[in-house]
DNA sequence: TACAGGCTTTGATCTGGGTCAAGGATATAG
DNA sequence: CTATATCCTTGACCCAGATCAAAGCCTGTA
């Protein structure tokens, strides 16, 4: 039973929740943070909840637009995809990242789940309507909008003018502050503990690179003692300044 | 006395009428186009008509974001400056763009006239008040925030996996579909004469390259048969499919 | 007409990171 | 416990584009 249901790409929950909402873990990192709790059924009654399974793409880029996601649990990777291949990863979407933002009459980019992805389904007539019905969700998503572009220009700066180096402390730096404690403010004593959902591959898609020139300056790190790699798929930041500074390029 | 005003960086034009925003130029290109001309009074008394000189820099990476602009005549570079100097250009800003979306307190990125600019200035508290009184303008705002963040994302993309032929194709492109006429279908039989108001350093900020790889790279599109250079502020294409292949890359 | 200063072009050489190749670590299936 | 697959690491070598260097070529000034 579990294992046909895990066979299925995309499940849409049965049992709908008339407070989904009200109980929702991601509602304090996502713009659904702005709508009171006595508006709170509304905008469940909008959404349908959907689970992703690792590795199925659910957004396709090209296809009409006709969604817009909130992910509420799990991570994705965003990407860009040309003719022979050659892959940009855009971005990861985490808890609370909405997605559909970079969207016109079709999706811009393509998203894959990268671990069980759980996300909040709006159509666009639905969120059309919630918008018109709460301007301070609109004002919320130009925020985050334009959150998203101060962000993407200094993926361009990375990408356009940083060496491997830089690249890599840059994408490690950008994962410490994630953390919950002192946001960009650890010593070089204190360990941070980072956990990386994403295989080397999307890493070297997300900054432009190769997964040999990733695995050689993670190497590299480690060798300096700047990092330490318990596994695959965490890395523990040993000197956060120093690895900051070699980020903005002061080195 | 034009000497006078020529040698100031930053004129604010004296004499103010209030139909300024009814005769503007750049109203059908920008953000303004979706208030009415009954509210056109209302939207001229918010904004300063500012000129700037070329080469000067009016916005500053870093200072506290208290002023919104909106392109009105001219062009501007936006980029971005790692501390030894090292330069991404992330944008340009022509007729209609409204500067101030990749803003959160203090400006993302800094921005420099390439040519004389004139802009329509309003600081935060004002266009605070504009948005909260004409949702259309905020609407308006998100729309054009979500297609910059398209236009980011391909530009990551470019930078991240192209190679400077597939680069500078997709710059010639772009700046050729800005072109009035027929964008994006001109066949490999027309001319389309583009401008650039910028120099090859720009371009080669712009594109993650330096301006040796600019210069040859055109030399060989010319070489070629793709273009032809008539001077150095303007280019003609001569094969936009095939630049456009070159761009996508389809070769 | 000459000269200065800033772009741009072109050539020669170098190098950071890509490509190719081999092995090692982990994981899931049988 | 072994097989197969996937991902990661490391080494050897290569190349697209950077760097270094030297002319051209405008445009404005006098």
């Amino acid at each position: 039973m579990t294992a046909m249901i895990r066979s299925r790409p995309l499940v849409i929950d049965a049992h709908r929740d008339r407070n989904v909402c009200l109980h929702c873990q991601a509602r304090p990192f996502s713009v659904c943070s702005v709508i009171s709790d006595a508006d709170l059924e509304r905008l469940g009654a909008a959404a349908v909840t959907v689970t992703v399974q690792p590795g199925h793409t659910f957004i396709q880029e090209g296809d009409p637009a006709e969604h817009f996601f909130n992910v509420t649990a799990g991570t994705a990777k965003l990407f860009k995809l040309l003719p022979d291949g050659r892959r940009q990863v855009t971005g990861f979407a985490a808890i609370g990242y909405f997605l559909g933002l970079a969207v016109s009459s079709s999706y811009a980019f393509s998203a894959e789940a990268l671990d069980t992805v759980r996300i909040c389904r709006f159509n666009r007539p639905k969120l059309r309507a919630l918008l018109d019905d709460f301007p301070a969700l609109e004002k919320k998503l130009l925020e985050v909008a334009s959150n998203e572009l101060v962000v993407a220009q200094e993926q361009m700066l990375l990408l356009g003018r940083k060496t491997a180096r830089e690249r890599l402390a840059s994408f490690l730096i950008a994962r410490a502050n994630l953390l919950p404690h002192c946001a960009g403010h650890a010593p070089d004593g204190a360990k941070e503990r980072i956990h990386l959902p994403m295989t080397r591959s999307d890493i070297a898609d997300y900054l432009g690179l190769t997964i040999e020139t990733i695995s050689r300056t993670l190497s590299r790190f480690k060798a300096e003692q700047l990092i330490e790699i318990p596994n695959n798929a965490e890395i523990v930041v040993l000197k956060h300044e120093t690895l900051d500074n070699i980020a903005t390029g002061m080195t």
